[in-house]
This record gives C-alpha cells, sequence and structure tokens, in this order.
DNA sequence: TATTGGTTCTGAACCGTTACCGTCAGGCCA
DNA sequence: TGGCCTGACGGTAACGGTTCAGAACCAATA
C-alpha cells in the first residue's frame, strides 16, 4: 500500500547503529565500506521497507535534478498532434535518454498565465520550442538560474540556441517559384502572436509578429518578392491561430475568395499546405496545372503528397537542443548551432497558366 | 549569464531585515504581511537577481513535485512512434496539464537495467505503461512510496489499474472471423518477452508471456478458436521485438511461407496489421479477396485503410490514468478503469474462398 | 480598564540527504 | 619502536525552503 514514508536513512542509521554518512554511502559509494557492513544495511532497508535515499532530499543537496525541463507553451498535447514538434520531441528524447536525464514537461496554460509552473519544476536546464517572444513563461525561464537553451527563437544575450536560417530557407522557395514565373502570390501562415487573428494580416503585424520563426519567414518572402519586382504590399498574407489542416482549408478559402487570380499559395507549415491542397480539390482547382502549393517543414505527409517544401532535420534539432542543454559544463562550446534546410521539388509546383490557358484550357 | 546562485531566501531576508518566513510568505501567502512590505521584499529580491524559492528544497519540505513520472521500458523515443503509444501519452498529458502537474518522462534503457533513474525521479506519483511484468523498472517504481497507476499490466495488488479486456475485445474478433467461415488461421503478435524472438511461438511462451496484453489477447483467441473445433496447437503465431510496419511484413511472410494456406492473419496491432497488407501485396494476394487480415487498436492510419480491428480508446486511457494518479487522495474512488471497446468492421474482412475458388477463381 | 480580536511578523523545528573533513585501528617498513 | 599510509567509518554542517505556534502591537468592544 506505501502508506506512508515509514523509514529515512536516519532512522535506519539508528536502526543499524551505524551513522547515517555509512548508510548513505552503502548506496552511493560502495567502495567505502566492507562488502559485509553494506549487505547488512541494504538487508535492513529492504526488512524496514526503506526505499532509498529520497529523490528529492538529494536533489537539493547534490543540486542535480537529474531532468531536463521542456516549455512549449502551446497546450501540451499540441506537441503529440503536430508532426515537426512531434519529431523535435523525439530528438531531445533522445538526446535525454542517452544522457540518463529525465525529461520533464512543463504544463502550462496558455490562457492564464501560469508562470507559477516554471518555477516549481525541478529540474537542470531548460529547453524553450518556439513560444513567442513576450511570453511570459521564456521570461520566467530565463530568470531561473539554470542553463536554457532556446529552438526557434530569437538569440537572447547569453543563451544557447539551435535552429536554422529561416529567412534562407524560404527564401529558397520563393525563388523557385519566382523563376517558375509567379508573380500573383497568397501567403497562409501560422499565428503572428498571443492574440487570435484569423484573417489577413497587416504590414504592420508581419513586422511585430512574435513568433520569430514566422515573422522571419515573412520577412523572407517578402525581401525576396520585393526583390523581384512584386509590391509586397498586395500580397495577401492569411493567418490562422490553431495550426491544423483544417486552418489551412478555411485558410486558402479566405484567400482565394479575396483573389482568385493568385498562381501560388505559399504556406509556412506543410500542415497548412496540406489544407490548402484540400480546398483548392474542392474548388475544382488541379495542383500544380491551377494552382502551385508549397509547404515548410518536410513532414512525412507532405512527401506522401509530393509536396513541394523545405524540408529542414527536425528530429535533429532536438538532439541538438539536448546535446547543447547536456553539455553545458563543457569549455568553449559552440553557442549557437544552425541546421541545414533542402529545398524540396514535388508535385505541387509548377509555372502559372498564362491568361489564354486559363481561358481556353491548356 | 546565470552564472552561480547568487541570492537565497535567507540572504534575502538578511537583507532586507526581516524573517525567512516574511520572505517566503511574501511568495506563498500574499495575505499574510503587508502590501507595502510585500512590495519591498520583491522589489529587493528583483534587485538582487532572487529567482524565487528554489523548487528542489520546496518541493523536500513540502512533499510535492508536481509532476508525475511516466514509465515506458521502450526507448522514451519509441512512445514517440507508435500511435497508440502516443495517443495515450497525450491523454495522460491532458489529464496532467490541467492538474498543473508535469510530466517526468523516466529515461530507461532498456539494455541495461538501469534502476537507478527510477529511483532519481522526483515525482509524486507513477504511470506504468505497458511493461513486461517481469520488468525490474516496474519493480522499482512499486517499491516507491508514492501512488501508481498501471496500464495495460496485469493487477499488482493495491495499485490502481487502467485497462480494457483485452480478452473480450480480442474475442470480438475471434468470432467475427469463425462466424465469416474462417478456420485456418496465423496470428502475428508483439514480443512476449524482454528477450527477442522473432520467429515463431510455442504453446509454452504463449502462455509464459511477459506482456500481459499480448499473453490475454493469445489466449482469447485460443480459447475462441478453441471452442470452435480449430486445433489451437496447430495454429501458427508469429512473434516480433520491434513493433513497426516492418515487421509486420516480414512476420506475415514467415507465416505465409510456412502455410501458404491460411484464410485469414489476425494481428494483436494495426501497425502489424498494415505492415502484413503490405505483404500481401507483394504476394497478390487480394485483401480480403484472397487474405482476411485483421488488426487491433484502431489508429487512424487503420481507419483509412478500411482495416477491421477493434477500437479502443487509447487516448481516454491516458486521461484515465492521469485522473486516476492525481485524484488518488479522494476517497472510495474507483480502484480499477476498464474501459470499453468497438469492433469495427471493415474491409479487410470477407469469408474464405472455397477450395474451389482458390483453384479456379471466383 | 480589561478583554477581545485582528494583523503583521518572528523563532525554531523540520524535510532527508550528501559533502567535507576528521578519527581511529591496523599493517607495513625502516 | 616510531612514523606513515590506508581502509573504514563517524560528525558536523550545510542544501533552501515551509510551517506552526506564538509575540508584539494596535484598535475596538464590553
Amino acid at each position: 500500500m506505501h502508506a506512508r514514508r515509514p523509514a529515512t536513512l536516519a532512522s535506519l542509521a539508528a536502526e543499524l547503529g551505524v551513522s547515517r554518512t555509512t548508510v548513505s554511502n552503502a548506496y552511493n559509494r560502495p567502495d567505502q565500506l566492507s562488502p559485509e557492513l553494506r549487505r547488512r544495511v541494504l538487508e535492513t532497508a529492504k526488512r524496514l521497507g526503506y526505499p532509498g535515499p529520497d529523490p528529492v532530499a538529494r536533489s537539493l543537496r547534490t543540486r542535480k535534478a537529474g531532468a531536463v525541463g521542456l516549455l512549449l507553451t502551446e497546450n501540451l498535447s499540441y506537441a503529440f498532434r503536430d508532426p515537426a514538434a512531434l519529431a523535435f520531441l523525439e530528438g531531445l528524447a533522445l538526446a535525454c535518454e542517452s544522457a540518463g536525464q529525465g525529461l520533464h514537461l512543463v504544463p502550462v496554460n496558455p490562457q492564464r498565465e501560469d508562470i507559477a509552473n516554471v518555477h516549481r519544476a525541478g529540474v537542470d536546464g531548460f529547453v524553450v520550442y518556439s513560444v513567442p517572444d513576450d511570453d511570459p513563461h521564456l521570461a520566467a525561464v530565463l530568470s531561473r538560474p539554470v542553463p536554457t537553451v532556446v529552438c526557434d527563437q530569437p538569440r537572447v544575450e547569453g543563451v544557447d540556441r539551435v535552429g536554422i536560417d529561416d529567412h534562407a530557407a524560404i527564401t529558397k522557395i520563393a525563388k523557385r517559384l519566382i523563376s517558375l514565373g509567379h508573380r500573383r502570390i497568397g501567403v497562409l501562415c501560422m499565428r503572428l502572436g498571443r492574440d487570435r487573428n484569423d484573417s489577413f494580416v497587416s504590414l504592420d503585424r508581419q513586422r511585430s509578429a512574435h513568433f520569430h520563426v514566422q515573422r522571419t519567414r515573412l520577412a523572407g518572402l517578402a525581401d525576396t518578392f520585393t526583390a523581384a519586382g512584386v509590391n509586397w504590399a498586395d500580397v495577401r498574407v492569411v493567418e490562422r491561430f490553431d495550426h491544423s489542416q483544417a486552418s489551412g482549408e478555411s485558410a486558402a478559402a479566405q484567400l482565394l475568395d479575396a483573389d482568385p487570380g493568385v498562381t501560388a499559395i505559399i504556406c509556412t507549415s506543410d500542415i497548412l499546405a496540406l489544407g490548402a491542397m484540400t480546398e483548392a480539390k474542392r474548388r475544382n482547382l488541379r495542383v500544380p496545372q491551377d494552382l502551385t502549393i508549397t509547404g515548410f517543414d518536410g513532414i512525412t505527409e507532405a512527401r506522401r503528397v509530393g509536396l513541394t517544401t523545405v524540408r529542414q532535420p527536425v528530429l535533429e534539432k532536438g538532439k541538438a537542443a539536448g546535446k547543447l542543454l547536456l553539455g553545458a559544463a563543457e569549455a568553449n562550446r559552440q553557442r549557437e548551432i544552425t541546421l541545414e534546410t533542402e529545398l524540396v521539388d514535388g508535385t505541387t509546383s509548377a509555372p502559372p497558366r498564362t491568361a489564354e490557358e486559363r481561358w481556353f484550357g491548356p
């Protein structure tokens, strides 16, 4: 029944007539006492039901918790739905596992600003994954006196960082579409701030977005298309708070309703792109003949449908974050890791139809 | 830089000329001191870089860690690959989240019997998910003086439990196949013990399997088919250590090589069944006309391909486990939760072809 | 005036362990 | 015989908080 804690290291020591130190050593440093005594200690422990040194007390004394905290501002369960987040989690878990460290998922209620849970987590360090840069939980983590690694976040002074070059990555997509001939495009992006705005995005909101990744990708698109002679102010960008295929569908619908003339929809995630493809099919728009659609991430599902996208090594990101954090003691280590991305040419991108083709068929 | 811990509650108190109690109250019981003093405390804390009460020390004193431990004997990352395990994890995470509890994934190296990590986890309770009944980690968890909930495990005296009736569930499949007319069947199952046996399974090994779920499902099949006049000793059961579609493929191949005459392959998981379907296709066996294939779990992918299977509420299992654990203080609570399962008739099951049809076509 | 009650703060005990250093006995060597 | 070393164990002091029973003070009530 494990009712109440019956024995402590001290009571065990008293029972045996030895010091607490000796009992402690029996568990932690077998070489520090005679095998015979150790045997007696362990045997008595079993008899009294002593479960071994209390992990919390040990942590207090040794100043090691044996666990890494993970902060995701989304509902914890979000991480289990989104393939990219999942792969990141897996990579991080692998790194923790091989270092014998636990992985402590910090519970966060995105509505209430529940900073307390960050302060309550007994961990040796934090990994922060893709939270808005003005998130109070992030601030709470940074205020804790433990090493931290941020991922898909803006740089923070003195904090290790893992990520990709989002600007360069999305530029690969943009350049490809430009070279195919696309000039009239639309964009679907994930949420840009903690407030919900399921609609078009003003230039101002684009620039002041609090999600680093989204802000940077939009900036990359703006820069590249502007350089190609497109007036970015005319490009419609549709935002969705929830990250799901359904969001991609409705966002694509909103975009196509507003401007049926777009020849390409660029999405800042594969999930959104998959939704957009569903919406295209509903409208009898053939992809890529009638409409080009691109994604971002390179998730398995995207590969299956042949989505044109940018693949990023999400699992490696998780691994890298873990290694960076757990190797924090190493001197002169690299403080920032930027992973490579790769353009994946799929079957969802093609040159736009000419005006003639639009009317008379290909 | 968060270099070294500069301040403690005591040093803050000294700086302010108040007692430690007062500083503690400033954080935990704002009503216990004047607003003015509280403001001074918090301000001084900020000035000295005091990050608030140390979570580990607090845990030691309050005997609450604010986290739930999760033990999966598989590699931690396994949980992120297997859809069923994932859904369970999500459900558990949801329950933790709504209770404001962290979720601490205990790192376990399945090779080395690394019990230490179980003892090191500072948690208020454990959830144990689908580990072999002779697993030393399970024993280690049970030796800890904290509440525990086991899931998909055999009953343990005094320990809460969540699960389904595996025997009844697989019997639904068995009866369906029997009523369709299948008598010559084969079975694909997941690993039955900690040792690797990627081959046929003896009756003895079936009965002494250490994974409760697999053992029970096999027993259910044996009972039901025996009652239908099938000599169970003649039924080939193929085991695979790794749980993957590739395993399902190779296991199905092994089975079909040994007995090309089977009319149905019953799998104890959807993943294995999906692999079996791939192998069937490779052999130009039409499903279900030439071969019936069934799964177990009811994962999304199974629904997509129309697999005949038994759906179990995996996410709810996770939620239930969390609630049971976190509501442990409630008196007279239910100590065991058994969730319902449902037979899903898909398009992968049909009556067996007659001998005549086998030779002359349908 | 004495009592009551409420607010604000303090003192001391306690949570269970490990780090650090000291002690002591016995053996070895010169 | 004396000095030194080694193995085995003990004592003390943290580690950084929370809690509970009161003390001190002041205003209000009987």
